[in-house]
DNA sequence: ACTTACGGTAAGCAAATACTTACCATTAAG
DNA sequence: CTTAATGGTAAGTATTTGCTTACCGTAAGT
């Protein structure tokens, strides 16, 4: 299940979290992503690398623009670590309660 | 929606996210935690400092022990988190997908 | 062909952060 | 009361990592 491991390094930066965000309504280009942000166009070019890896974006190119698009892959393999974490949880917390109670009676 | 800052940045680190892990299934005390891993107690309490403060843990003293579990607040932000997410970029994905379909009649 | 726009990579630097050792406080047990 | 067990905090170090400048490559426009 840690196949999201990237994923979760990926996201602990506030700064990719903003650009994964910014690319949540619509496809952009790195350009246009970098401004508005504070850090210059490379340091948004290593950040797209690491959310890459983490297959949290996809990127195409369209002309001399690099295109980058949310991809379902990560946010999905994120979404179903938590679930599953805290399904298992919730199921050990049961377990646990029973457990206690056989032992008060 | 970013009442789960503080919970990602948590959870970029890998020993904390052994340590999450570790607690999935059972409570456990600081020392308890801290053996199987390859970090002092210290780095272990400061670590579980972290995760207190992103709500994904909770604690409470047992005599001399400190007994640490998951924190469903914590869990359940990063999870609302990420399916409002999935959510919102699929409907800027079909509302993109029609737009360009008019483009094209 | 020349120029402009776009963007990836490298090297170096600066800031953040994870880790260690040392120390102290609290609680239980002898 | 003394000792052992547990764990939080402080100070300092070391590693990581995010950022910048500089440079180069590629694709489109003139």
């Amino acid at each position: 299940m840690s196949a999201c491991e990237k994923a979760f390094n990926a996201l602990g930066d506030p700064t990719r979290r903003l650009i994964f965000e910014k690319l949540r309504d619509r496809p952009l280009a790195v350009v246009d992503i970098a401004d508005g942000l504070s850090v210059s166009r490379p340091a948004v070019s290593q950040h797209l690398k690491v959310l890459r890896e983490a297959k949290l974006i996809t990127m195409y190119q369209k002309g001399t623009r690099s295109i980058c698009q949310v991809d379902r892959e990560g946010v999905l393999a994120m979404r179903n670590y938590l679930d599953n974490f805290w399904n298992e949880a919730l199921a050990a917390f049961k377990l646990i309660a029973e457990q206690t109670e056989k032992d008060h009676e």
